[in-house]
DNA sequence: AACAGTGTTTCGTATTGTGAAACATTTTTT
DNA sequence: AAAAAATGTTTCACAATACGAAACACTGTT
């Protein structure tokens, strides 16, 4: 199972892959732990890690552990690929978590999964809490499922095909016809479900966003725990965030 | 004027050193403008960027032009230095901007000037804007004197000794002793203002946030246009600036 | 006092990055 | 319509640089 790199820069490839490590929910790493994750020489992790603590990428904590550093979130602050998603959703998403005091998140589809691009946290001390730019599977999520849902079907038929669908709890939806079933039903209905199909005592509820071309573009979730979230509340909810995703459609529509 | 490099990955400070490139405010690049911006050759910067295009770290536009890209997003995100002050800050910087309606910008000490950590933006058309992970001068802004007044004395005076003070308006303090003035009486007072100090017609007030020891560790400001920056004002705007200082203090003691 | 962990430095070897030149496309000028 | 001037991309012989085993320095534990 060789790689094949073409004619790339191996130590740079090397580099990222190193970086790559602390999407692991660890944030601190010693030499020879970050050696042996990666499978690189002590030598050349260390030499890496220097290099990368000179430009200020990687930065040493108070007991001496590699933690990532500033310079990284400078840059990925620079990132303009859908900032105009991110700027536009920050206000509407806080106006969202006010009202309904549950944790709204904004993501769209990327690689077949739902990347999430914002978030605004309920101030509740049982909530959920999601990384931004972190990735999560979307046949399982009332995200995934809406941005999926009012994709092409040449997209849907894609996914199909590269995504296992595995199991989270009693309710994740495991085959294909169910899901396309339940896709057809998100489109009429105007929103997504997640019934604890991720996560026992996770339900969500999204809706999509669309451009001005009608394509869906990002999707709006709010989740808690189902001791929060009864059905009565569902209708009060949706008009509550579709308020905010009109909001985020109009600033999009001006944009562009 | 050679640069020493000890023993580190050349290869990796380049690839860096060419994505710090984007930090010019412009998000679009060709191969041939990357290298004569760099100084690199025409094939080693066409290498780089299919080394890191390849790793999601750019990718190209519709223009087939390099831009930055998601990984570099999802890992600027992971930095978990400072995140407690960026998470803690999110909330109380919107209800200050949506009580004064001016844009709040949250922010720490670092390399002699001011990092932004956070903001929150005025919904009027008339408003600062400023990136987040960007830096600006201190000694000419109401956030970085009010990080600088209530810092130590050592601090201060290295600052005076790497700093330049060069004059940006008829406003700007130009001379070390004006500056030592203004910062004891910041300390005096509780707050700093900027009076056009950086930018004609820009206005900012600021305050300091402390930790548990009673130290500066960062600071929120709120900027406007002179035309609506009232001194009537200034006593109201401190007082609804404080309520948000003392919640992210709130957090952040209880955090520690 | 011996041991078992860390991170760091050294240095000969071989892998890997380099860049001029040629090539392929697209856009602009004549 | 042809020529010129941009752009990005590929090739390949050569030289620079990344590699890693081993030795070292340091710290905390047995």
């Amino acid at each position: 199972m060789e790689e094949v790199n073409k004619d790339l820069n191996l130590s740079v490839i090397k580099a990222f892959k190193l970086l790559e490590v602390y999407l692991d929910n660890k944030q601190e790493w010693g030499v020879r732990e970050l050696a042996k994750k990666t499978g690189y020489n002590k030598t050349t992790t260390y030499r890496l890690l220097s290099t990368l603590e000179s430009l200020d990428i990687v930065q040493k904590n108070d007991d001496d552990k590699y933690i990532l550093g500033l310079k990284l979130f400078e840059l990925g602050n620079l990132v303009s690929v859908h900032k105009s998603l991110r700027t536009f959703s920050r206000i509407p998403l806080e106006n969202i978590a006010k009202d309904i005091k549950e944790t709204v998140h904004f993501g769209i589809l990327r690689n077949n999964q739902v990347l999430y691009l914002n978030k605004a946290e309920s101030e509740q001390g049982l909530k959920v809490s999601t990384q931004i730019g972190s990735y999560q599977k979307a046949y399982c999520t009332a995200l995934g499922k809406v941005l999926l849902a009012f994709s092409s079907a040449n997209l849907i038929s894609d996914y199909l095909k590269h995504v296992k669908l595995e199991a989270f709890t009693t309710n994740t939806i495991i085959t294909s016809k169910n899901l396309l079933v339940e896709l057809e039903q998100i489109k009429t209905k105007g929103y997504a479900l997640d019934m604890e199909e991720l996560e026992l005592g996770l339900i969500c509820i999204a809706i999509p966003v669309f451009n001005k071309n009608k394509e869906v573009v990002a999707g709006i979730s709010v989740s808690g725990p189902s001791s929060r979230f009864k059905s009565e509340n569902i209708a009060s909810y949706l008009s509550i965030i579709k308020k905010g995703a009109m909001e985020i459609e109009r600033h999009l529509h001006d944009y562009n």
